[in-house]
DNA sequence: CCACCTGTAATAATTATAATTACAGGTGGT
DNA sequence: ACCACCTGTAATTATAATTATTACAGGTGG
């Protein structure tokens, strides 16, 4: 699982959370819609879990959310489902030949910028909370019920 | 070709280029170095010449530099191999339920997150130029031959 | 001319990604 | 104490994305 999608479950998963105040959703309700497999819904919310952002009981479907909404920022989201593996946004790169100079120490040349480049994507993150999302959500659908 | 590979494999073609004041180098010869297939090589060229970054001649091997490196910005190498298709960043997201209220707002309520988060990455781009990862390059290259 | 190259499209091979299956437990109601 | 329903996680299969390859119509310069 990529984590553009692993962060986009995750986000949905957790607006979902926080706007339904009705009765805990089963991964496979989720799943719907959310629009994947329940599966994928059970692993991110495994991710989740261990970053401290919900609570959940093994054999009890649903989920709580750990802390306020207000705290819980996009870019926590981001790093909770951030795997060990491949985060990089710049995955600089595949196979340059060691052989060649440019090849031997472009990555490393590369490597400042790139750092930077990502730190400043999460530093955007960081500004945004589910509260935001969740707020915008509920305008759009107030919208939706009143005029048009 | 994802966007993250044609940015990488545009970089090293520039440096290639900036670095080697020797005999222009057929797309064959460049391949080796970045590690990649010749037609790679001449697709990336192309966008960098409809970009303005590069000079070429069909059926001529190799290149020139259209400006100085100092006035050539990461910024400016990611966007001549941004194509149309949409690269976004973050390609958020997959396929929602329409039908829930979340799931047919969410991508929206995203937008502006997402775009200030890209905005930003972009902007971090600004700030360096390829002479700053030639320069790291040259200076890498004479540390291995001196020291060591 | 001719060997060598570019530019671009179309197809094939490979790899990454997501869906599915499977199963060992946990839970709560009855 | 049972049972239907759920979670959590690993392993496998199917599918989609990506890269390599082939192909070929020109351009170039000796």
């Amino acid at each position: 699982m990529r984590i553009n999608t692993r962060f986009a479950v995750a986000t949905h998963i957790l607006a979902l959370i926080a706007l339904n105040d009705a009765a805990p959703a089963p991964s496979e309700r989720l799943a719907v819609s959310v629009g994947c497999h329940p599966v994928a819904i059970r692993q991110v919310m495994s991710s989740l879990k261990k970053a401290g952002l919900i609570e959940t009981q093994s054999g009890t479907p649903g989920g709580r959310l750990a802390k306020p909404q207000e705290e819980i920022t996009l870019y926590e989201i981001y790093q909770a489902v951030k795997k060990e593996g491949d985060p990089a946004l710049f995955d600089f790169h595949p196979n340059p030949n060691q052989l060649c100079p440019v090849g031997r120490n472009i990555r490393e040349a590369m490597k400042i910028p790139l750092y930077d480049a990502q730190a400043a994507m999460e530093g955007a993150l960081k500004k945004y909370s589910l509260r935001d999302i969740t707020d915008s959500i509920f305008e759009k659908v107030q919208r939706e019920q009143t005029n048009m």
